[in-house]
DNA sequence: GTCTATATTATGATAGAC
DNA sequence: GTCTATCATAATATAGAC
């Protein structure tokens, strides 16, 4: 036998140093992280880093790659579902899905937003490699939603991109803010559903006979 | 005359290496702002900041404060404005307010979105000393939409609120992303005006008659 | 109150043993 | 491929001149 059928065997060094990398990126971004921080949460010695990533920019990008593969993953399942549905039931679709994603992923929500906030080499790397394409997949879903009279044809689509961004992710980007300040935990699934409902509530208003 | 008639004189070096720490806070996180970068933007050497404000964290709860004294002043005239609508025209007189707000001090919802993510004695202190604070003055206005059948009142009022923050904030957190990835400056007069709508239109839908 | 100079620690990177 | 030891740099903080 080789000594790897798979590629994403998820014990090894190199699959636990991107799993920490993403963990410290997201929460202290890429100047707050320390490459001693992403070692030890890892349990590899610092020496390890460098051999595999060749340095922090490096290590930081192989760490967003890994993680929109998820992403991507998830949203064109949601597009070819949606594809059996009405405007107002892809609308739907395309929240929940969204919600619960960010809902498993606040690391991911974080270093979006992290990275999107500031001009500079990561951020073009990020939008120009995963953001557009990103964007470019959810367009259409938004102005075919304007064209049924769902959202207001007279707003640019790209205001209700970050409208619904906005919406799903921060609850779950503040989650310790959020528990300290009114006392929800914000990963328990009950949470995670009613914020999916009220997403879709100002969204699409108050649920329809015909909704499921 | 004395040598200050009034304490937010605005150019001295105390002023300057606040305004400076609330930028570089707000753009790289309490850990990734460096005190020399801070002075470098205030004009002012080092060794000032140690002398003013006796070390980071200290200058760290200085800017916040700082921050927060715009926040309250406005969220007060709003609120005081709002006793003479219904229900409907407050809700739009916050969400106005709050796009506003946000459009205008972006360094704002950078630095509460960093530090609402993690744990931390920095994280306690803002929550303790400024989000509860404003949450227990939006709660009643969530509230009283619920009552009002505004907004449907079998959701925790806490969602709505990070509905809000979320929608309104997010595009302009993410303004450099933003204008790579749609091409649109968050800056322009006319773009805040139309999120501003857009934020609006999903929280009330479509205008009404009596809207002004 | 302002500024220079420096002590101390933390960080990214890498050489070299195993 | 893994780990230890170390170097060079950059950070916070502070002592002390003006």
């Amino acid at each position: 036998m080789a000594k790897a059928a798979t590629v994403e065997a998820g014990t090894d060094a190199r699959e636990r140093i991107l799993r920490a990398a993403l963990e410290a990126f997201s929460d202290s971004g890429f100047n707050g992280a320390t490459t001693r921080e992403i070692a030890a949460r890892a349990g590899v010695p610092l020496g390890l880093l460098g051999y595999h990533f060749g340095g922090k920019p490096k290590l930081w990008r192989a760490a967003v790659d890994r993680a929109f593969v998820e992403l991507r993953s998830g949203l064109d399942g949601v597009l070819a579902e949606a594809r059996a549905s009405d405007e107002r039931g892809r609308l739907r679709l395309l929240i929940r899905a969204h919600v619960g994603f960010v809902a498993r992923n606040p690391e991911f929500v974080r270093l979006m937003q992290e990275e999107g906030k500031r001009r500079g080499p990561r951020m073009r790397w990020l939008v120009d490699r995963h953001v557009k394409p990103l964007y470019a997949a959810l367009l259409p879903l938004i102005e075919r939603a304007q064209a049924a009279g769902i959202l207001p044809s007279d707003i640019a689509p790209v205001h209700f991109v970050y409208i619904l961004a906005g919406s799903a992710g921060v609850l779950f980007h503040q989650a310790e803010e959020c528990r300290r300040v009114a006392g929800i935990d914000v990963g328990d699934p009950a949470v995670v559903e009613t914020h999916a409902r009220a997403v879709e509530h100002v969204f699409l208003g108050p649920p329809q006979e015909e909704d499921s």
